[in-house]
RNA sequence: CGGGGUGUAGCGCAGUUGGCUAGCGCGCUUGCCUUGGGAGCAAGAAGCCGAAGGUUCGAGUCCUUUCACCCCGACCA
């Protein structure tokens, strides 16, 4: 490709309304537009990486035995209503009519379409397993788009689907998409962990998540620093005992209140009474948010004053669709506490009190007396209901490891890849059925597999670039080598690049050729900012029949012969796709 | 949806207490000049100041409504 007839349009400036460096670099290197919020153009440069990037996840796809096949992004009401997602997944889903009222939505996701698609046509065990995959836009109308591609609405996600006749197929596939995804990610020269992860609303039993580090990740993750323990917060455990230790036995001490003037939050009441946080009872109240008429559940939670709580184990513990917290001016009317001062004391006799097991390894701790300025000391499990005993606790930094004596530490990824063992869970609700060998009809056994394309491009941004632009990892960038033509008025120099760009293009080199009439420093610029790992200058060595070679993060060229190049440039470019 | 913010040329921005002809930088066009890290000079094109309504002799500027976009939170590949 000569770059002077290429549609790329390269800007000096950051985009206004870009945040993250990987954004800012997609915008400045004109390989996304954006079209509307979280609605996004591909353009040129970035589709060549976007295909790259498919074809890899095709090629560990197919060696994993999944086969592709390409589902409608149009997808007809009565499924969803079928599953009940049509109301679950909510506003999110984007809903449209057609001409004759017909209800249909842009699909999110598939899982309702694949498993109807599978229902009809397999009856039998001997038919499975079986893995289908498709490489398709998916439209989530998200409550905040946000980092380009990384957050869109609309976006091109690998879907996998597989199907079992036993749990031990889906624990075969499951491991076969484990390992298709760490080879996909690493050929896309990532560096990232895979972590236990909450299945969300995708629902099912174990999922794992493929993090790419970044600062700029929205997800919070853990790793424990000895072994191979590593989770995503919303999911993650540790060993409350070894922060906490044992319950001491209870003083015998009666409850006394305690005249507490101002210190409604745990800081000021631990700093107020000279307690430790860890024995303070913290109270939160949440409801899943329906009207008072229409199956509202309103629920207390409790946990000591050591922890924050994690909403989505207590989302998921209660099984709500939807946890959000009280209004601090209703929370006495429906709860019985007060806000501020509450406490599980005299609570109205039937709300649902969930409560964290940290709540168990302490003794003789302070509650709000649900009264205002007043808490009460020396309290006990005795002394009020708990309903239930659970997890709920927010795992964080330096914690200790739930699986061996080794610590915790926190760092931020992004989601690029989740995989989930659903288990019968659309095939239940689908009637999705096959006769096993001993004739029983039985749900078929599922698990899925997602990609998000366009952000693992933009995740290798964000993990590779630096002050002059991006660099990409040789077996996603566009090209592999940018031919720099330094002087066009030099006719040496022109015929020599004119020369080399033919012999590349001929020898199947991936390469862009700078041809256009601009000062060198204005195309080092752009070839810096494009991020082409390989950098070809043809200028005044030419004379010497020598061009100089720079590797992109390399902070000199190196002098290469004219005739060398070719060969040069293959090994190098072969050394990095197959090395990895 | 709650909270915060921004809409002025393709992009990034300035425009004060309302004032006459709306500006700057980048980019774009033409010419000259120039060729090792986003050169210089000259000439030019490009704007319904997000939209609608209002106040006023006069609105980019004040008021009302509305739309779009961005940031912080809950959701996700």
């Amino acid at each position: 490709m000569r770059f002077s007839q290429a549609f790329i349009r390269t800007t000096k400036e950051d985009p206004g309304d870009a945040e993250i460096i990987s954004h800012k670099l997609l915008m400045r290197a004109g390989m996304i537009r954006k079209l509307a919020s979280g609605i996004y153009i591909i353009m040129p440069l970035a589709n060549l990486t976007i295909k790259k990037i498919e074809n890899i996840i095709r090629t560990e796809m197919n060696s994993a035995g999944a086969q592709e096949v390409i589902m409608p992004c149009v997808l007809p009401a009565n499924l969803w209503k079928e599953t009940g997602r049509w109301e679950v997944y909510g506003s999110e889903m984007l809903k449209i009519k057609d001409r004759a009222e017909r209800e249909y939505c842009f699909g999110p996701t598939h899982e309702e379409v694949i498993t109807d698609l599978v229902r009809r046509d397999i009856k039998s065990y001997k038919q499975l397993p079986v893995i289908l995959y498709q490489i398709q836009t998916k439209f989530r109308d998200e409550i905040r788009p946000r980092f380009g591609l990384m957050r869109a609405r609309e976006f091109t996600m690998k879907d996998a689907y597989s199907f079992e006749a036993s749990q031990e197929q889906l624990d075969v596939n499951y491991k076969k998409m484990h390992a298709a995804y760490c080879n996909i990610f690493k050929r896309c020269g990532l560096k990232y962990t895979v972590v236990e992860a909450d299945s969300g609303a995708i629902g099912g039993s174990s999922s794992n998540e493929f993090m790419v580090i970044a600062p700029s990740g929205e997800d919070a993750i853990v790793y424990c620093d000895k072994c191979d323990y590593s989770a995503n917060v919303e999911k993650a455990t540790t060993k409350i005992d070894k922060i906490l230790g044992q319950a001491e036995k209870p003083s015998g001490e009666k409850p006394e209140k305690i005249h507490t003037p101002g210190a409604a939050t745990i800081d000021d009441l631990s700093k107020f009474m000279k307690v430790p946080k860890k024995k303070l009872c913290k109270i939160l109240f949440f409801t899943n948010g329906k009207a008072a008429n229409d199956g509202r559940e309103d629920v207390v939670a409790l946990i000591s004053g050591e922890f924050e709580l994690n909403e989505i184990k207590l989302k998921n513990y209660l099984n709500f669709i939807n946890l959000e917290l009280i209004p601090s001016e209703e929370v006495q009317k429906r709860t019985g506490a007060y806000p501020g001062f509450g406490g599980p004391l005299n609570l109205n006799p039937n709300i649902r009190v969930i409560a964290d097991n940290s709540i168990k390894h302490i003794s003789d701790f302070v509650v709000g007396a649900n009264e205002k300025d007043y808490h009460v000391k020396n309290v006990n499990l005795s002394d009020f209901k708990v309903t239930d005993f659970t997890d709920l606790m927010m795992v964080d930094d330096s914690h200790p490891c739930p699986k061996c004596e080794g610590t915790l530490k926190k760092t931020r990824g992004i989601e690029v890849g989740h995989i989930f063992k659903l288990g019968t869970k659309y095939s239940t609700a689908l009637g999705a059925n096959f006769i096993d060998e001993n004739g029983q009809e039985k749900p078929i056994i599922m698990g899925c597999y997602g990609i998000g394309v366009g952000r693992t491009m933009q995740s290798a941004v964000e993990q590779n670039n630096d002050d002059n632009g991006i660099a990409w990892p040789m077996p996603i960038a566009p090209f592999h080598v940018i031919l720099v033509l330094l002087n066009c008025n030099d006719e040496a120099q022109k015929n020599c690049a004119e020369e080399l760009y033919e012999k590349m293009k001929a020898a199947g080199v991936e390469v862009i050729y700078d041809d256009r009439n601009e000062k060198p420093g204005f195309k080092f610029k752009d070839a810096d900012l494009l991020g082409i790992p390989i950098r070809i200058t043809v200028g005044r060595y030419v004379g010497e029949g020598k061009v100089e070679f720079k590797r992109r993060l390399a902070k000199e060229p190196t002098l290469i012969g004219v005739n060398e190049v070719v060969d040069i440039v293959k090994a190098e470019i072969a050394k990095e796709i197959r090395g990895l």
